[in-house]
Formats: C-alpha cells, sequence, structure tokens
DNA sequence: GTTGCCCTAGACAGACCTGTCTGATAGCTT
DNA sequence: AAGCTATCAGACAGGTCTGTCTAGGGCAAC
C-alpha cells in the first residue's frame, strides 16, 4: 500500500561485471588493515560502492569473501618474492638472500602490516578453510625456498629452508608490531649469514 | 508490583577477594584459544563464575582485563624463556641457544596457538594500548637477548640478538598455524648457527 | 543488631553484525 | 518495443556484543 514513491536517482551504477573486482579490491584494503573480523561487511558494501544484493551475489558469505582475498594476497606476494629472488640474478643461492628484499620493500610500503596470512591465522580457529588456507600458502613458500636450496647444491635443502623460512615469518610477524626497515635489513643478514654456513661457500 | 520472589539460592558463592584471579585465569585461556574478539565478555563472565557487576568492578572495560592477560601473558613466557636460558648452564653463548629450548616445551602444551602478543596484534590497530603493549613485550625480550649477546662477547650484539628474536618470532608466528615440534627444533638449530657464526667459535 | 562490603542474579539498552527479501532501474540484445 | 540480466536502494529479521542498572544475599567487624 506504500505509493510507488517517485524513483531515487542512482548514482554511477557499476558496470556489468566489475561489481565482483570493486568488492574484492575494497575488502582487500580492509581486511589487511583492520583485519577479519574488524572489518564488516556493511562497511565493506558500503566503501565498494555496490547493492548489497549484489555483494551476496558474488560472496554468499563472509568466509566466501575471506578465502577470495586470502587467495588475492597469495598470488601478489608470491609474485613479489618471486621478482625479489629473480632479481637478485641467476644464481640460486644469490636468489635465496635476495628474496629478502621483497620483506624490505613490503616494510616501506605505507599501511604495512606484516603478514596478511598470520594475522588471519591469529584469528580464524584451527580446521576451519581460512586456517587452512593459510597453512597451505606457508607451504608453498616452503617448497618454492627448499627447491632453491636443493638448486643452490644445499647438503640439507630441508634444514636451510626451515631456517630461512623462520627468519622470513620472523621478520613478517614483526612488521604486524612495527613497519621497522631494520628488521627487514637484519632478515636479511641474517639469511645471508645461514646461506653461507650451510653452503659453504660464500654466495 | 512483581512479587517478591522466594530469593533464587546461589549456588557456590566466590569467596571475597578472589574474584578477579578467577576471570583473569577464565580470560587467559579464552582469549589465548579463541583470540581477543572471538572470545566474548559474557562468555568470560558465565565460565568464570562470577557475577557481572562483579567483574565489570575489576575491569570496566573489555581492553582493561585484555591488557591484565596481557601482563600475565608476559610474566608466563618471560619466565619460561630466562628458565630454558639458565638450564643451559652459566655460558652466556648456550644460554641464547637454550632458550629456544621455551619454544620447543611450548610447542608440546596442548593448545598452543603461537605467540600471544603476535596474536593480539594482529587483532589491535596500532596506537591502541593494546598494540603498545605487545610491542613492549618484544622489546623487552630483545634487550634481554642482546644483554646476553654482550656477555657472551659478541662483537656486534645488537645485530646477533635482531637474528635470534627473528628466528624466535619466525618459531612463535608459525606456531599459530600448527604445532610443528619440528620447527621448533629447526629454530633452535639455525640460533646454534647464527651464534657460532657470531661469536666466531664454537659454545 | 546494625553497618558496610563484596558478592549473585538477571533484566535491559543500544549498538553492531550477518544475511534475506522486495521492488525498482539501467542498458544491452533481440 | 519487449525482454533479459545485472545492478541499486534499503527495509527487515534475528543474533551477538558490550556495558548499565536494579534488587537482593551472605558475612564479618563493630
Amino acid at each position: 500500500m506504500t505509493p510507488p514513491a517517485a524513483a531515487a536517482p542512482q548514482a554511477a551504477r557499476t558496470p556489468p561485471g566489475q561489481a565482483r573486482d570493486k568488492i574484492l579490491a575494497t575488502a582487500f584494503r580492509l581486511f589487511y588493515a583492520q583485519g577479519l573480523r574488524a572489518a564488516g561487511i556493511d562497511t565493506i558494501i558500503a566503501e565498494s560502492g555496490v547493492a548489497k544484493a549484489t555483494f551476496y551475489k558474488y560472496f554468499p558469505a563472509k568466509d566466501d569473501l575471506i578465502l577470495a582475498y586470502l587467495e588475492e594476497v597469495d598470488g601478489v606476494w608470491t609474485g613479489q618474492l618471486h621478482a625479489a629472488a629473480e632479481a637478485a640474478g641467476p644464481d640460486p643461492a644469490a636468489q635465496l638472500v635476495g628474496l629478502f628484499d621483497a620483506l624490505a620493500s613490503a616494510c616501506r610500503r605505507d599501511g604495512y602490516r606484516g603478514c596478511a596470512f598470520i594475522n588471519a591465522a591469529a584469528e580464524s580457529a584451527s580446521g576451519t578453510r581460512i586456517h587452512a588456507r593459510t597453512v597451505a600458502h606457508k607451504e608453498h613458500i616452503r617448497a618454492w625456498i627448499r627447491n632453491l636450496a636443493v638448486q643452490a647444491g644445499a647438503p640439507d635443502p630441508d634444514q636451510l629452508a626451515r631456517s630461512l623460512t623462520l627468519v622470513l615469518d620472523g621478520g613478517l610477524a614483526s612488521g604486524v608490531l612495527d613497519a621497522d626497515p631494520a628488521a627487514a635489513t637484519a632478515a636479511r643478514h641474517t639469511a645471508a649469514q645461514l646461506v653461507s654456513a650451510n653452503l659453504g661457500r660464500n654466495p
């Protein structure tokens, strides 16, 4: 029985097919900056400039959005690590040290708040999809580093990969406390010492 | 106009002065196991077996309880680190490695979920009291390790302390993913390598 | 006995959060 | 022009959260 209401003018309609990307970009920003729980669906919707129904069409539940976010972060961070390693040249031993430049770059970025995966794991119960996704990410990284260690001729690539991922995770974890570039520098230095000690030569 | 209601029998009254401890013990358990946001005040009150008014008398806001919790964790964890270091004997160099036994012990404990401080920082915005308390904790730990490094005669105690805290934090951070004892073992091994490399002798 | 303190029980307010639903609009295709 | 699909706007339901408030019960000291 409500009168048809004179049709509110709509502001800047999102072109078809771009809604999902806009949502994901906003979620990336808010989830990383505030944390998974602190960032509410309503806020993400409002800042995306998208209608609620559109949001729930693409992400039926908040967890689905979180998983998509983690997927995105995985791609970005893995890409940065690979790029930093390759920038160190063709020598695998040098790459094992050079990948730590990605940590230094991350530290310098505005709004840096450590590792999105560690932060996500801290907020999710073990056994959830979110937690499992985080574990999978860390395993991929370690497998990649282990592979580099093999190529570098490390006598115990598992051990070297463990050591280096510990230092990398330590650098990332301390990033949530303060974005101190000294931590990243120290991590690279530490990595160089470990690579040197475990290869028995100076890379 | 409600009738005086025949006075419900009260279950097990908390002795005066013990209410705060009961609340803090419950909060310790729930905050660590579930995270700061996931653990609700109502649940903590219910599991403490304490009345709501009593709770708010001791902790006017949730943040006050969280800070008390972090204070508690600081005492416990610092104590464990010191104990592990002292158990390694009087040699400071050996203590720098031995403190990592506290990490291995922590890993083996049921319900281990990494570092309470890193987890807390992941859930709190920078600038909050909670975040600041976390940063202070990490600085205390590093200052203590640096002191050991000085006693051990390290040529660059700052650098060695940095390296070792990176490895320690890495071990703790990976603990929120899975409580793999191998990570703790690897951390100790890595620490031994770093101490050896930075002291120029075999501890 | 009376006073004072600490405790219990639980209703309540107000905010916020996730997810559902209705109905209308824009723009492309046919 | 008609139809189709993706989008918009926002009300609404049901739950949870923090924090306040009222009313009363047990116990010890005075």
